[in-house]
DNA sequence: AGTTATAGCAAACGATCGTTCGCTAACACA
DNA sequence: TGTGTTAGCGAACGATCGTTTGCTATAACT
């Protein structure tokens, strides 16, 4: 089944292809991504472009899978020093913040333009979206949780509505970011999460 | 230049195939709208449906301007006969959840969709979307600083605050409803209202 | 009744979509 | 050096895209 022997040239043309998926999808749409011009920019045939992946779904998932890689890169990983609880909520928030106006994805938030693109459309690709959300958000809910144990959120609060609050906000600030090009929206933004941050008085 | 008999049946036809784009949309998106299956679904040819608009983007125009006012007769309206100011905005924030969970639109709120589609694709289609946006947002801070001015919000409130906010909760809630199929979206969105509209202690 | 304008259909247009098929050049192993 | 494997190209596939072009009925006005 498995190759005899991987050949590493093969998976860096995989690696180069999924990039630029990641980038043109951020900007265009996950769906209006075309083997074509995708073939196109990375000047190669379309054939060689669907060869790794068999097909358009399957770069679809593929780009899910990398722009997902991104976010914990970019979001996750800068936290994941911090003391479980507050501490690490507002390093995920700065992070957050500072990734959505970063210009790593040049159409703005992959996942979020994702999730509103698939959210209507059965199928894998709305399966990956939805998960790779709900993990994140049972991430933000955890943190929560421990920040409320800790004391640095009010004891009635609810971790899972903190989550959903931080995730609309984020979804917010990108928005500003990408179709409103309004400078406030990052001010907006880290206004709000402090207020929902807001430690128990 | 404008015909001499105008026709009433061409005009119902119209708005016939603006209805079915509406709601095609707001589950596929935009761009996904098809002028073959559009024209399947309405039993008509193809011919005919792109006829009275001449190009699918100006069906697409058409659609968001449709999408636009089924909202406004659907949030705003409702809200209108109440006093400017908080009463005014409690009452839209009750509007828009009952409008984001009352399955109008089988895919979610249509403006949102559209704004997320199209928020990196410069051109007409995303002008409107910006614009129609943009207008929402300023009713929406126009309350909001009558409410502070009437003391109902706190002195130190930012309008334009209060209306991002509330946008990206109702984004959230969206989110929550037609990709995550959280049972508990209408509710967090109605908590997290509540916070951000309350009134000075 | 005769004339005119129009709504909408059937059919076809070139372009482009995702995918498949042979083939070739390059590399790995003996 | 000879052999086998594979990455990737060039070309073509049928399907479908948005759009255009005659044409035919219907309906309105004189």
């Amino acid at each position: 089944m498995s190759p005899r022997h991987s050949n590493a040239a093969a998976a860096e043309t995989r690696e180069s292809i999924v990039r630029e998926a990641v980038q043109r999808a951020s900007r265009e749409g996950l769906e209006a991504l075309t083997i074509g011009t995708l073939a196109a920019h990375l000047d190669m045939s379309k054939a060689g472009v669907i060869g790794p992946f068999g097909s358009k779904e399957a770069l679809q998932l593929a780009a899910i899978e990398a722009g997902n890689e991104i976010f914990r890169h970019e979001v996750w990983e800068p936290a994941e020093g911090h003391d479980p609880g507050l501490d690490r909520l507002t390093a995920i928030c700065d992070a957050w913040l500072a990734h959505l106006s970063g210009g790593v994805f040049p159409g703005g938030c992959f996942i979020t333009a994702a999730a509103a693109e698939f959210d209507g459309r059965p199928g894998p690709v709305r399966d990956s979206v939805n998960s790779t959300l709900a993990l994140w958000l049972r991430v933000l809910s955890r943190e929560a949780r421990t920040a409320i144990a800790k004391g640095d959120l009010p004891p009635d609060a609810d971790p899972r509505q903190v989550a959903f609050e931080l995730n609309s906000i984020a979804m917010g600030v990108n928005q500003g970011l990408q179709l409103r090009s309004d400078p406030q929206a990052v001010r907006h933004g880290r206004r709000a999460m402090e207020r929902v941050l807001a430690p128990a008085s």
